[in-house]
DNA sequence: GATTGACCTTACCCATACTGGAAGCTCTAT
DNA sequence: ATAGAGCTTCCAGTATGGGTAAGGTCAATC
């Protein structure tokens, strides 16, 4: 199977596969003309990738599942260690920008926002003693 | 004041710093020798970007906050937009990761996490028909 | 057989927002 | 005079691709 049809079939545009053979995450063969040949099992890890990347796995992460997905003698374990510290970071994340919108939105409440140019939003940013400072640390 | 000394006071590195001045977001003079000269404004300038960074707000949203907050005729109106749209990217940002922890933490607690091989994070990314397919989506 | 249009190839620059390092100049203190 | 800290510029790299160009190949049609 040719790149576009590996891209239909994994969800995953031509150019990110190509990208992804470039830094080694998978290993096409090549036909007579120079073409990319995709495996059934080429498929599988594109769409494992696919997956993966869409649960905020960043390449690196994808690489060491897929290395779990291929070895037979893994042990679960592993993978769920993985998982639970990405959780983790996710988790972080959203703790992260749950204080931005936190603030900001304490920011838009007060703004009366017409077309005078005084601007709590303006002045907490300008470091008036207020949550703004506090978030900020 | 020296660009250490406007590092300390603003909490921004100095290659950060030297890095706003390169996409003209301060414009510090220099000495003789030519060190950069940070004056007070300068530093407020700093200060305003660091905070407005560190609720997420991307180098060209701050540009923009800058000029807003340096324009005396500015309209409020035009702050609490920009605030208002920033923060539906944070509440659309939480909403997806919130939708990756839903997903992984599902897989996680799936997994029994010893050291057999079969694993339902592994699974799950390869595309069994469970709850990351929908999420993929 | 020739042409057309879709598909494939590589290679390059662009984006975000910095961060690190190298090579070298300046200042301060001893 | 010398050492060390601080400053300068420039180059390269990070992560994850997107966009575009210049060109080779394939399948179908005229």
């Amino acid at each position: 199977m040719n790149i576009g049809d590996a891209a239909t079939q994994s969800g995953l545009p031509a150019k990110t596969i190509r990208y992804y053979e470039d830094i080694g995450l998978v290993n096409p063969g090549r036909s007579t003309n120079g073409y990319r040949l995709f495996s059934a099992n080429d498929l599988h890890k594109l769409a494992f990738v696919q997956r993966a990347r869409s649960l905020g796995f960043s390449i690196e992460e994808c690489r060491a599942l897929l290395s779990l997905y291929e070895d037979r003698a893994r042990a679960s374990a592993d993978v769920k260690v993985m998982a639970r510290t990405h959780l983790a970071q996710i988790e972080e994340k959203i703790a992260g920008l749950q204080e931005m919108q936190q603030t900001l939105s304490e920011l838009v409440q007060k703004c009366h926002g017409d077309d005078r140019p005084d601007c709590p939003i303006l002045d907490g940013l300008a470091g008036a003693k207020n949550k703004v400072l506090e978030a900020g640390l």
